[in-house]
DNA sequence: AAGTCAGGTTGACAGTGTCAACCTGGCGGC
DNA sequence: GCCGCCAGGTTGACACTGTCAACCTGACTT
């Protein structure tokens, strides 16, 4: 729907006049649809978490071992946010202080997503520790990986890691 | 200077014309100084990066091994974020596209801040890997542990880590 | 004394979010 | 069959914002 809107120009240039007359339709149309600019925008991210819980779910199938799927989770979570940069910005923006319900179940669905492969993890022996602690370890790296690689404060040196390459080495660590 | 307005409703909730009026100016008297709303944003960021980067120093310098600095680098960042987060979130927010020079270069002595002590730690022993790694391992999972948890996404249920606890667990892994 | 120029002012313009009032077609209840 | 309701759509207006252009002014240079 708008979430076309939200890849050129980010959530700031999403205007809801143009997403009326994108549909089609008039201005403020969409205040019958979404009460408020930010409804609009938060069920947007809702969505988009949404489709990436699945996509990671999807990528966490394709692989046998508990850290081989915790490893492709990771990944499909990063080249997520690498593609798509505006929306990630997005999803992970402004809902701190009022949270959009659908929003919010979103997401708790989307850590789900790891937490299980971090369960299978656990007990196949090749990931150790405490199954929430390595789940918000692994999820908090790769999104502040990720955050930083988008504001451009890495790679500034050549020999600088990757967002990938920070979660693989993690990984390792975590194993033994 | 306009940093408090930041502090009050976010970035998006900054206007030049206040800005102006809160000076005892006109409107648009801002742009003699700036050249646009995105410089002006940039400027506060840029000095918003300097403060921080001096508070890790002078939180560094209160310890003597290595491991210790750059915890208190990382604690430094996490409680500076958590006190500000409508700060935090204009410094590492949308300047990826159109880099700011001054923010740029308040952003690399940021970094070296923990870099020197990453340098520290794997000297006297209490850190072990390769420096540029564990920095970039350190800031990522800190700034994403806070950058989740303003989102809202941490701490659902009662057990799960904060953004303290992970970064002290992680340089439990890096110390051996 | 003339001139430059940083810094300030006023006035205007196009967009934007949002509200209020109005319209319309399909639906269920009588 | 008729009536009323109401989701969904429309137009028009309002205050506010970023930004531009034109003008002003005092200090400092030459």
């Amino acid at each position: 729907m708008a979430a076309e809107l939200v890849d050129q120009g980010g959530a700031a240039a999403v205007t809801l006049r143009e997403v009326g007359t994108r549909a089609g339709l008039s201005h403020n149309a969409p205040y019958k649809h979404f009460s408020d600019k930010q409804d609009l925008l938060a069920s947007v991210a809702a969505a988009e978490l949404d489709t990436l819980a699945q996509q990671m779910r999807g990528a966490a199938a394709g692989h046998s071992t508990g850290r081989a799927k915790v490893h492709a989770c990771a990944l499909t979570y990063v080249h997520w946010a690498q593609a798509h940069p505006t929306r990630f910005k997005l999803t992970f923006g402004p809902w701190g202080d009022v949270p959009h319900a659908e929003l919010g179940h979103a997401a708790e669905a989307a850590t789900q997503v790891i937490h299980e492969c971090v369960g299978v993890a656990i007990d196949d022996g090749t990931l150790i520790g405490d199954a929430s602690y390595i789940t918000t370890l692994v999820w908090a790296l790769g999104h502040g990986a990720i955050d930083l690689s988008l504001a451009g404060h890495l790679r500034k040196k050549p020999n600088s890691p990757t967002p990938e390459d920070l979660v693989g080495h993690l990984l390792t660590r975590l194993a033994g």
